[in-house]
DNA sequence: GCAAAAGTGTTTGGATTACACCCATGC
DNA sequence: GCATGGGTGTAATCCAAACACTTTTGC
């Protein structure tokens, strides 16, 4: 036994431990990150992605909703685990340890607001995104290949979309995840086992013939997956 | 801005931050976990994963480098990045935040010092764990996930292999990893495309057909991917 | 009718599966 | 020779890609 170890015990608890909520959207035809412009040092003035410190008695996924809540006033949503940062230098100000969460929101359905972090915010194109405090470009990296892991074993991109959409709504949102041109009658025919309910109702003023509109059969993707009927892969 | 942010932020300087080190090796046809038998408290007596607190100025994967050489005196190992566990209560002396690392070992080409932390070590098969310290339990099932995703993506099996196996027991490594039984003339058909290294070699002592010796040939794996001319799927 | 996008069918080649068979070694 | 597991070939099937085609709407 280290003998020492008991006895310093204590002085490990000088380190923080902060929480970076990516939240993703879907917008013509890209997929989006929300970022801030901090308004507090450091890093002042420069963007960033939205986290804040781990309460002392909060769980992790709880600081994550309550983080995405005070940025976007939504709640009840899933949110993923991504990888953890701890680089003894990533933070100037002392050692802190940060996790990346995740969420996919549909942007249209928010208004995500300035609130206590930041004066600006802003959906920047995942690929666009230019360089960011901390070192959040290694993060946003990290966090972009698990959401394509993601989008490609769990039925997460209808958390993208609105509750009804087209089938090629569907196809764009997965050329834009994966930056690849996909055939259309072949994507049709690989989604043809995914539970869709076909709604009675048809896109609205468009110019062309109007596509019919789609929505994710939750319950029966539920029932079908617990007994190993279905399992989601594109 | 929120101004008690900036006055409140060294308080935040009170948690501390662990890693537990997963080290599975392959053995008897199972996929085996080193698990220590506490020799402090708290669960004094108790099996646990390895794992110990971050120093100050250590990052992560070299924190956890330094682990599973305190416990094997294996060095240069590649190290994974597990998930993140946190729940305010799941250390009882504190908040302590933990990360999951987990390598791949030969388990003959190691003999695992019980060192620090225990007097007691062994090798349990993934799918005989026992209640374990703490959270452990939650950490070592989401870290076999990981792992099997890691098997399925990435030519990481080749860490559990001697230098030199048969085609047959890799097989059985991933019949032991995924707890299914494969058709050998199929399993070999897949498995064409590796780029191995056929060696002169053949088993010794075994009273059937000799099975010829095979190695990874990492060089060529690397170039290989490098030009995008292969990736590893299983 | 024409443009534009929705939506479908057909062919082809490659991968996956099931299964049968031959081969080399020890005893 | 025979038992044991190593190692391979074939046919049936499924799946993915490529491509052409028909349908429905607005103007």
């Amino acid at each position: 036994m280290k003998n020492t170890y008991s006895i310093e015990f204590e002085k490990f608890f000088s380190y923080s431990f902060s929480l970076d909520c990516l939240i993703f959207g879907y917008k013509d035809g890209e997929i989006h990150l929300l970022l801030i412009k901090r308004n507090m040092e450091p890093f002042l003035g420069e963007w960033a992605i939205p986290g804040d410190l781990v309460y002392p008695n909060e769980d992790l996924p709880q600081a994550a909703s309550r983080i995405l809540f005070e940025l976007t006033q939504l709640k009840d949503l899933e949110l993923h685990q991504g990888g953890t940062f701890g680089a003894p230098d990533r933070h100037p100000m002392g050692r802190v340890i940060t996790c990346a969460y995740f969420a996919l929101v549909q942007i249209n359905q928010l208004n995500a607001i300035a609130s206590s972090w930041a004066n600006e915010i802003a959906w920047i194109p995942i690929y666009k995104i230019k360089k960011l405090a901390f070192d959040h470009n290694a993060i946003v990296d990290s966090t972009i290949l698990i959401l394509q892991h993601k989008l490609k074993t769990q039925p997460v991109c209808f958390d993208l979309l609105p509750e009804k959409f087209t089938l090629n709504e569907l196809q764009c949102l997965y050329e834009a995840a994966f930056n690849e041109a996909l055939n259309k009658a072949n994507f049709r025919k690989k989604i043809k086992t995914i539970p869709f309910l076909k709604t009675n109702e048809k896109e609205q003023n468009v110019k062309h013939r109007p596509a019919i509109l789609y929505s994710f059969d939750t319950n029966k993707y539920e029932r079908l997956v617990s007994k190993e009927l279905f399992k989601f892969k594109m």
